[in-house]
DNA sequence: CGCGCGATTGAGTAATTTCAAATCTAGTGG
DNA sequence: CCACTAGATTTGAAATTACTCAATCGCGCG
């Protein structure tokens, strides 16, 4: 589980074993059963999450219930509500485990505490804000450009994992898309 | 002009003198008239711009030539294709002025010097990704929950000084809705 | 005055949604 | 091993939303 951690961090930059001993203490673990919540609407967010394993939603409800996906998360994946983590704010979505799950998680404070005091740590996150920066202005150009079945097609092409674990309903909620839909594009 | 920089980046961290000198040290200027690129799809990005004056448009140009926005940017706004710009590969967009502008730039490499030298801007930019992340998810949570008319009015109210400067076309384009259909959304 | 661009309006069409019903599937208990 | 159920998926049909293409309008500028 640390040797995951590890190794997922050292993509990015690599660490030697008393830092990565240091970095890890920084964070905690949780085990999840299926169908729980992470991150409530309404309550502040205090930690990010990093997926050991397991595979988990992150999702708006609308004023008629119907809810929008937001991102997914599996194995070596972030999954938080980052507005409100980073400002502290009350959270306005969900986050919850599809499947049986385990994270680790750090809190804003260990975080800060972990960039000021190891440099490769902020350059590390920092990297991975970028990245999820890049990931999220792609997704509006999608939304922008294409229609159901385009962005089906891309989505499967680019995340097939995803058609593994996802439900179709979850998916279509995740491209913007009713259910119905999404069934009758298949052909 | 310098003034307005450090004004724009003390909203986030104070300088001293000496370290404004510094920071400013690493960026050039550059005027625009009407209509004139500052990215184009296919060139490599060297830099990010911080808007001086003026006004621009970053857009993506679909098969049917038709622009999709991806973000508009006026006084003390940053513009570039991020994507292409830290990846350092070619721009899928287009980015120019809209208005005459005059926008001050600074290079990657500059840029990851001055982090490096000066922990605060390191700091200032870091912010700077995580509240344009935040604004990118709340656009996608937008985009899949809204129809025209909802975007419109959220837009609207989220930034008035937008329909100041824009024309209702590029309005349209930035919503992802014809301009036919925004046009008859007011009454 | 007339040109040109942006905005609006109209009419027909295409894409997508909604609501409802039917079908399929995996897991459970008998 | 089979019947049964709950949930997910598909299908159907009608309604809605938004798009496209075309024509017209409105206004600022030379």
């Amino acid at each position: 589980m640390s040797s995951q951690l590890r190794k997922h961090i050292e993509k990015i930059t690599s660490l030697t074993d008393e830092e990565f001993e240091f970095v890890f203490s920084h964070f905690h673990s949780k085990k999840l059963r299926k169908h729980q919540y992470l991150i409530e609407a309404g309550e502040y967010v205090e930690n990010s999450y990093w997926v050991v394993s397991g595979f988990l939603k992150a999702y708006y409800v609308d004023a008629s219930e119907k809810e929008h996906i937001l991102s997914f998360a599996m194995e070596d994946w972030w999954i938080t509500d980052y507005e409100a983590y980073i400002t502290r704010t009350m959270s306005r979505i969900f986050v919850d485990s599809i499947e049986a799950s385990e994270v680790l998680y750090i809190s804003l404070d260990d975080r800060e505490k972990l960039c000021n005091e190891l440099h490769k740590m902020a350059n590390f996150f920092r990297e991975k804000v970028d990245m999820g920066y890049v990931g999220l202005q792609n997704r509006i150009l999608t939304l922008l450009t294409t229609n159901a079945k385009e962005r089906y097609d891309e989505l499967l092409l680019k995340n097939p994992e995803l058609f593994q674990r996802a439900s179709k309903t979850l998916i279509a909620s995740y491209l913007g898309v009713s259910r119905e839909t999404l069934s009758r594009l298949n052909g």
